[in-house]
RNA sequence: GUGGCCAUAGCUCAAUGGUAGAGCUCCAGAUUGUGAUUCUGGCUGUUGCGGGUUCGAGUCCCGUUGGCCACCCCA
């Protein structure tokens, strides 16, 4: 048996990782002011068909429960925070700055970055529609990704906006029916050859592909600009009006971050959606929004692939997994005594371990080196004294046993934790 | 949904169609109560699964399941 395809197992070691990841998530939302909210995982499946049509459709992980209910496994946390919105924002002033760490599903073929099912960090601002939203949202994806230890040489977030798009439409002379499949022609442009977007396009291929050469003007990614800059974090972005996103309900700023060297999909992406929520609550609520998110997978390769940033990950994990102490029971008639000392230790908030059975002392020492304990405590025939051993400096001190705890307390690399 | 590559010990991988191996991990030892390195010994396999060809298949063929990669699409 094993688990089933595109689904993950977190060995200890796996799961350190992981945790690593949220723990970053959270600290940085708060660091801007944002709280957490969560919802739930299965939703009725209309929720994500009603906004997304038929495409996403056919990824939906969904069933018939035992009511006879059409329900999905989330593939997105939008659909949700925009009903809970409708539902409860006059409980929130405005803005409300909200994220959360859901998992996602879907139901789709695995490639690379790709499962069936991953995290991803959602992060929004809802009810307030002014460009200062927008650069303190950007603001937050950059600033999260400079926290796992990216620098602008390494990342970049391409700033768009719909809105110029939907003006220029307005002003060819395009029924509007049409403006969708042009944005999304506009979306792939990156990913096939000039000319097939040339044919595609039709008679807007010049006007077009001159604003994605750069011939584009936009006096609100301008103020953008300025926001981030007024900030010091314009080095980590650029206006890229190539940018669209393929999800039909984003209205105004667009943005996704990509590593640098463009060997991964997609790092991070959102935008604006002033409408949704209007129109996923049948109009009881309009508040206008914007948010993105970030998945852990792509996330965790750039961190593996980046030096900087896997040794800022693996010092973190290390610090979370550390040990205290580890009691070593030298003599078996001490156990009791050992193990009395252990949970007072425990009581004191140290993080301390012992064998469980009678084992060789090398292999005690063995275990306190591989656990990352800090250090190691005798019990033998010093009793009623202790030997304690720092690990690192292999340094020996004989202590009293009822000195042991101001002791450890007055060790440096242990006072931090106990109390 | 389409196509390509792959599947051997817990892990990483060897083995011209001819008796399935190595390294690492793990376990046990190297005279009494000290971590690393080293040394010795030991465990581990229906070669993913099911058929077929052959005197004989890990190896060749077909199917199937799973994995990797690209396409499609992207939350």
């Amino acid at each position: 048996m094993q688990a089933l395809p595109g689904f993950r197992d977190f060995l200890p070691s796996d799961c350190a990782v992981r945790n690593y990841i949220f723990a970053q998530w959270r600290e940085v939302s708060r660091r801007y002011g944002f709280v957490e909210y969560d919802g739930p995982l299965l939703e009725d499946l209309e929720l994500f068909k009603k906004k997304s049509g038929d495409e996403i459709g056919k990824q939906l992980y969904d069933f018939t429960d035992k009511g006879g209910r059409a329900v999905a496994l989330r593939p997105e946390m939008t659909p949700t925070l925009a009903r809970m919105v409708a539902g409860a924002h006059r409980d929130f002033r405005k803005p409300m700055k909200w994220f959360c760490v859901p998992q996602m599903f879907r139901y789709e073929r695995m490639q690379r970055g790709r499962l069936r099912e991953h995290y991803q960090y959602n992060c929004d601002i809802i009810g307030d529609a002014g460009i200062e939203a927008d650069v303190e949202l950007i603001a937050v994806c950059i600033d999260m990704l400079r926290s796992f230890g990216f620098g602008a040489d390494d990342v970049v977030v391409r700033i768009s906006d719909r809105e110029f798009w939907v003006e220029f439409l307005r002003g060819q002379d395009l029924p509007e029916d049409q403006w969708q499949q042009t944005l999304e022609v506009i979306d792939k442009s990156e990913r096939e050859p000039r000319e097939k977007t040339a044919a595609r396009l039709g008679e807007l291929a010049e006007p077009v592909l001159k604003i994605l050469d750069g011939g584009g003007q936009s006096e609100k990614l301008g103020r953008l600009m300025d926001g981030l800059r007024q900030r010091g974090l314009a080095e980590f972005a650029t206006v890229d009006l190539g940018i669209v996103r393929g999800l039909a309900y984003y209205t105004g700023v667009v943005f996704e971050a990509f590593d640098r060297g463009r060997n991964l999909r997609a790092i991070a992406g959102g935008g604006r959606y002033d409408n949704l929520i209007a129109q996923l609550s049948d109009g009881t609520a309009s508040l206008p929004a914007i948010g993105f998110a970030m998945g852990d997978v792509v996330l965790g390769e750039l961190m593996q692939n980046h030096a900087g940033a896997r040794a800022k990950m693996e010092a973190a994990v290390a610090r979370e997994r550390e040990l205290d102490a580890y009691v070593v029971i030298a003599k078996e008639e001490r156990r009791g005594d050992a193990i009395a000392v252990v949970q007072a230790l425990r009581n004191q908030h140290y993080r301390v371990d012992y064998p469980l059975s009678p084992t060789k002392v090398g292999r005690q020492f063995q275990h306190a080196e591989q656990l990352g304990a800090h250090a190691a405590v005798l019990f033998g025939d010093e009793w009623p004294q202790v030997k304690v051993k720092d690990l690192a400096t292999r340094e020996e001190q004989l202590v009293p046993q009822e000195e042991l705890l101001a002791h450890l307390s007055a060790s440096a690399s242990l006072s931090s934790r106990g109390r």
